[in-house]
DNA sequence: ACCTGAACACCGTTCAAGT
DNA sequence: ACCTGAACACCGTTCAAGT
């Protein structure tokens, strides 16, 4: 049959077909993919992923992928994209916790960033590791990216408003806060720490010691 | 012939052989390797080295490295592992030119910290992006890592002496500093902060602020 | 302490052809 | 919008055998 027919036939009536036989598995299996090599990360690691494992994982052939992903880096990217998301998500629901109190909006902000990005160490790798192109990552990224820092920005200026946070251009101060925490995040995740912090609530408690002193400095 | 009897043959005359046949390029294969790979790191990215890359970068067979590595990923150990101590010295050297000034110290060794992890983001991807199993990490390894956090508590506790640094325990402080540099160097290397620091200089001044706003605060 | 050469299972990617 | 199946070049790793 021509593919053009087949084509209009399917489209016409996917779940038709997805009762009737057992072909299509999914009806979005771009997301399926994404899920599948989420699920995957613990076990492979950010840069132990391979495509045919991830199709498997999701029950289709090594080829459909490609119906969804330029290449074996664009799903990548798309994965790394999921996990900025969450991670923004959860960041935005704990600032929102803490309303009108920038300096707790900071400090939970930053325990939640350590929390939860070693409750997924491996997707921290790929988000941040360098597994991905800087020159690659898509616009979407850059964009997750981008409205994170802002809001972070916003913390800092409301704090500066309110008079607790001393006037430094804020973007500079909100550099400063992400970097430590962070620097944090990444060491322990990458097992540099693991003396001090096995623990998660050695790194919760590590994120409250350096919140504590970004604050307040570390001179006399 | 026998391979016990050659075994005896060439190690009793490895110069002899070099410069009679054009068999034995390296005397000493395994540093060869790791400057190939040190040199293909740019190129290929941490993740995308090849063990017959390398191999055939240093002029060997891609059976070859087998003699000196157990698997890749010994070989990716051990250049980390002189990333590692490149990164070390450097600040050492740092350390040692703001004698009895630890508070200068502190804020030199930091900047060199982002600046030399700039020049080479791909090992620092390699050492701190989750290349490597952290269980699998060398105990020399290890050790270069914990002689370099104990430089650094040492500077600390130099401070506190000389009153300058508050007297919160020092490993805390240390972890506070390190975290920060460490925060600011892999999310520039990752390329998440190319709207603020693509340049050099940028990075650096970038590493000064968040220093100084590490020593002083950021409360008002 | 290296070499060649073959072999194995796996990988990313690209096809042609089918439903 | 998926499938199978074959193909390609590459990969890590393990051999056997040679120098």
């Amino acid at each position: 049959m021509s593919t053009l027919i087949w084509n209009l036939l399917i489209t016409g009536s996917n779940e038709l077909i997805n009762r009737e036989q057992n072909t299509y598995h999914h009806k979005d299996l771009r997301s399926a993919l994404i899920e599948a090599a989420i699920g995957l990360l613990p076990a492979s690691g950010a840069s132990g992923l391979s495509l045919r494992e991830v199709a498997k994982a999701a029950g289709v052939s090594h080829t459909a992928p490609y119906r969804h992903f330029k290449d074996k880096s664009a799903l990548l990217a798309a994965i790394a994209q999921t996990g900025f998301e969450r991670l923004s998500d959860a960041i935005t629901t704990v600032v929102a916790a803490h309303d009108n109190d920038p300096q707790q909006q900071l400090v939970e902000a930053g325990s939640a960033y350590v929390t939860l990005g070693l409750q997924n160490p491996d997707m921290m790798h790929l988000m941040f590791g360098g597994v991905l192109d800087p020159d690659t990552l898509s616009e979407e990224f850059c964009n997750t990216s981008m409205k994170s820092f802002a809001g972070l920005v916003h913390i800092i200026e409301a704090g500066q408003k309110a008079g607790i946070f001393k006037a430094d251009p804020p973007e500079s101060i909100a550099i400063t806060a992400w970097s430590m925490v962070h620097g944090l995040m990444m060491l322990i995740a990458a097992g540099h720490l693991r003396d001090m912090a096995t623990l998660p609530e050695q790194a919760e408690q590590l994120s409250r010691i350096i919140g504590h002193n970004l604050l307040t400095g570390i001179l006399k």
